[in-house]
DNA sequence: GCCAACGTTGGC
DNA sequence: GCCAACGTTGGC
């Protein structure tokens, strides 16, 4: 069981896409580190903080969990799509990926507001130069920031 | 649109 | 195996 942080362009899919669909493929992941990630180190059950990025207001949105085995993600073999990899093929395919299923929108928790927290000062999202689009989340930042995204409402967010 | 930082490619 | 050049990410 660990936790994970995902980053996600909203204009791909969103924390709402999510919440609508109910369980999405995690397409799109060209970066070996990411891959081993989702390939080698998650388990089913896993959380993960659903981030935006690339946008206007990059942040935490909501909550999702990993609910499949790593399987080859079908964009690599399609030529008119942008994350087409002509050196993958179905034998040997290059970029593996799992499903997420939704779980909680989250009280949006902007960058900004991140960085300021002492708590998270050691977060590798936060660090220097990340990139990643996936990265691991300790279970300490975990739960510090379920607790200050934590809606009021009676939306339950698993921690 | 800019640019820092990083990852990948490919020549040698 | 090195490293320069290039492409990409992603915040601002």
């Amino acid at each position: 069981m660990a936790y994970w942080l995902m980053k996600s362009e909203p204009e791909e899919v969103s924390i709402d896409d999510l919440a609508r669909e109910g369980r999405v493929p995690w397409f799109g992941v060209r970066n070996y580190q990411a891959r081993n990630f989702m390939r080698d180190a998650m388990t089913i059950g896993d959380l993960a903080f659903f981030y935006h990025s690339g946008c206007s207001e990059p942040g935490i949105a909501g909550i999702c969990e990993v609910c499949s085995e790593p399987y080859p993600d079908e964009t690599q073999f399609v030529a008119v799509n942008p994350y087409f990899d002509a050196k993958s093929t179905r034998e040997q395919p290059r970029w593996l990926l799992r499903d997420v299923r939704f779980v909680a929108k989250t009280r949006f928790v902007p960058l900004s507001e991140l960085r300021g927290y002492p708590e998270l000062a050691n977060m590798r999202l936060l660090a220097r130069g990340n990139r990643l689009s996936i990265t691991p989340v300790t279970a300490a930042e975990w739960q510090f920031i379920t607790g200050i995204s934590a809606l009021p409402t009676n939306q339950k967010v698993i921690a």
